[in-house]
DNA sequence: TAACTATTAATAGTAATACTATTATCTTTG
DNA sequence: CAAAGATAATAGTATTACTATTAATAGTTA
């Protein structure tokens, strides 16, 4: 996919920023650096000192945009997840059959990620990786009630809930929408990390993505 | 279930320990407190000082039973995933049809835990909810292909191999046994999860399982 | 052009973490 | 009873995840 729509902005959360990284070259940059650093190196041992000596920038001006690398990544799974649910309404926009609308959206959603030249500072290949290795780690804490609580987790309820209302389209009897829906849509990210590390456990290789395994499931089990 | 033969032993990788914590009375101390205290606190906030004050005991000491803490956890991991593979054994044994055979799988992986008198310094019930919150960080780092390597994993594939049998002694001809195997053992856990603390993306609330739904599914997917 | 404001850089410092090393003591067993 | 092995106590180190302060720089306005 390239170049949907160039002047789109998705609009993060703002409890997720100190300042907003959007608005200044140091803000993009870190943006950038952080998700190629995190990719490179691994968030445990990502630091802020890390990341002020590969952008020729200091420490102490990085938390002058987030509170601490936790908030950072908060603030990436935030901007992935707005822009799957965007490349969700783009995909599904103006279909009538609803079984091709939901398999649509799977599709979108387990697909493998090409980039996306709509930001330049945000490779979301790259960004995609991250989210494969990183993301249970925004989720898996001692503060996810209040997290939820901050809203930090709408942006990926919506996407699990464009599923619900494809599912529901389809057949509103099927009792296990939710849980269908953030199965598919975590499993997607848990295959494609099996791929690449645990490769006995899954049926794919590096190259082939899930969908067609994902779009079989769903259907089988609601039709 | 309560007392599955008493004098059954759960073997660990020796790579996971320093000194074997089963032999001596501090190293199941280590084992017990470490499974309360994570519970408690979580697995960042918990510190071997932490646990060396809860069991009056002295950090150094826990050092001589685990090199750190991710290999702590990566011990209380295997052997939830051996207990695991036990019970499934267990539970389908002498079951000729194989369909119930799968039902009573993935029931058994599903199911809420209760606990298990079999080992008394290794409360299951803690130790799953453990599981639940933290079992994703054994897996998502940058050692991952190391870990694996070093068969660090092994006892958790088992218990999706468990599963892949199952369902290939169904349908031999379904293309993605390994997948869906996967898919089941991650999302029992996923949605364990989210029923406590996103429950506007499951359809189970606290006091119930999602055995239904995972039954239903893998059978409509795969018959 | 001076002054004021905002932004960033540099430096230093702190509490906590995740260890390692050393030595002392206590317990078991041959 | 002596030696071996296990544990406790103490101290110390490098790194992390910050906070605070001050200085330098750039842009904006009166």
């Amino acid at each position: 996919m390239q170049n949907i729509i160039p002047n789109i902005k998705i609009t993060i959360n703002d409890k997720l920023y100190v300042k907003d990284p959007e608005t200044s070259e140091l803000g993009r940059n870190i943006l950038k650096n952080s998700i190629e650093l995190i990719d490179k190196i691994g968030f445990e041992a990502f630091t802020f000192k890390k990341l002020g000596e590969q952008i020729q920038s200091n420490e102490s001006s990085i938390y002058r945009y987030f509170e601490n690398k936790h908030k950072l990544l908060m603030y990436l799974s935030s901007w992935y997840w707005s822009w799957m649910e965007y490349r969700i309404v783009l995909a599904t926009a103006n279909l009538i059959d609803p079984v091709e609308k939901l398999e649509k959206a799977i599709r979108t959603v387990t697909e493998t990620i090409a980039d996306d030249e709509a930001t330049p500072y945000i490779n979301e290949l790259i960004l995609n990786r991250i989210i494969i290795e990183e993301f249970s780690k925004t989720i898996r804490t001692k503060n996810v009630d209040d997290e939820n609580k901050a809203g930090f987790f709408l942006v990926y309820k919506n996407v699990i809930n464009r599923l619900v209302s494809a599912i529901e389209e389809i057949n509103p009897n099927y009792p296990y929408s939710k849980s269908l829906a953030s199965t598919v849509v975590e499993s997607a990210l848990h295959q494609q990390f099996l791929k690449q590390h645990l490769k006995t456990i899954t049926n794919f290789s590096e190259q082939d993505c899930s969908s067609s395994f994902f779009i079989d499931l769903v259907k089988k089990t609601i039709l």
